[in-house]
DNA sequence: CGAATTAAACGAAAAGTTTTCGGTTATATA
DNA sequence: TATATAACCGAAAACTTTTCGTTTAATTCG
């Protein structure tokens, strides 16, 4: 086949199938890929330059999807749960992914206005200029480990002592998908909380 | 060569060299592996199972290495902090390393022993029955989620506009293992801060 | 408007990695 | 002591990624 009259592929379409592909628990192939899209294996590498072409192009794709939330009315605590909550969004549907992007620096302007605004929902709550930044930070690391958190396996303890205390909890200890949100939720409330309970009083 | 008089490798060996490989941010890739244990690439796979097998050799030498540290004079919040930090040890000692290790069912004794005492250190404390499990949950995910952080680039923010309140911030910001370490500690007093704030007045 | 350049695809070959296999000799077993 | 097993090697096979040459459509530009 010669050059066909509209293109087969593009940057985009490329991204969506890769993360279609690694979403779905498989490995980054290039040639899998180039089957799903349908199209031949070489035909992949004059829209990206290779493997590390894909994962950009995924970046992309991702960056774009999630235009991130951000509220204004509400008390800061709202706000704040409501904005980690587009990050959270982001990490969770596709951990997988994320693992790829990993060390790979933050310049999607999306993402930059998101950290300006949890600086002034921080500043507003009474956060300590000096502490801002690193309490972004601590946000973060707990939505990215909690979005990984859920590539575990469905028994996550596996107690080998039959008659501990952990075997009796885990037994009404949900499982799943139900367990890695309720962690979600339950981490942020901790670490609002524990936000709140650091703030000088004036 | 035949079989030599005393064995050129095993298991642990091969793990530890696979350790040090990507720890030191290369890629896990059996030919260098075997050049860096000074012996023939096909030499491995009569100890291991292929790649797979030299992640589970990884997996046995890091529980081995890592007898997690399990206090038991002072308070609570001392207890509790002194347990994540030895699984925060572990996690940013390796976190490539941890990475592939990624959906592997926790079965060895250590980490299971280090989990009962966290239960019983956030009971005594007086978090309820009922949220015991997940609170250990959360604690991980940060421990985990803050060890990746290390993997970001050395800047993670390349704010775009230039007088933003972040660009300012991003100055007297510390970068790299400091910005890391101060990212843990802060996360994890606002997290113990955090959970004594949920715990029930008697 | 026609010639030259660029773009999008393909198949085949090259390069790189992982895995298997057959052969050699030392140690262990029976 | 004969036999089986273990530990190594080199070479071949299998699988992946990347590059290259070819074909034809679309675009650009004199």
């Amino acid at each position: 086949m010669a050059r066909p009259s509209s293109p087969l592929l593009s940057r985009e379409k490329i991204g969506r199938a890769a993360i279609g592909m690694i979403d779905g628990g498989g490995e980054l192939k290039i040639q899998p890929l180039a089957k799903k899209l349908g199209v031949s294996l070489s035909s992949i590498y004059h829209h990206v330059d290779g493997r590390e072409g894909v994962i950009h192009a995924m970046r992309e794709v991702l960056s774009v999807e999630y235009a991130l939330n951000i509220p204004d009315q509400g008390s800061w605590k709202d706000n704040l749960k409501a904005m980690v909550d587009s990050l959270w969004r982001l990490y969770s549907d596709h951990p997988r992914v994320m693992i790829h992007l990993l060390g790979v620096t933050v310049e999607e302007p999306g993402t930059l206005t998101l950290y300006e605004s949890l600086i002034d929902v921080l500043a507003d709550a009474g956060v300590p200029e000096t502490e801002l930044l690193t309490t972004i930070e601590v946000l973060d690391a707990f939505a990215f480990g909690a979005a990984l958190d859920a590539l575990s396996p469905q028994v996550i303890f596996a107690p080998a002592s039959e008659d501990s205390r952990l075997t009796s909890l885990i037994e009404n200890h949900p499982a799943g998908t139900e367990r890695n949100h309720r962690l979600y939720r339950r981490g942020l409330d901790i670490i609002i909380a524990g936000i709140e309970a650091g703030i000088p009083q004036p």
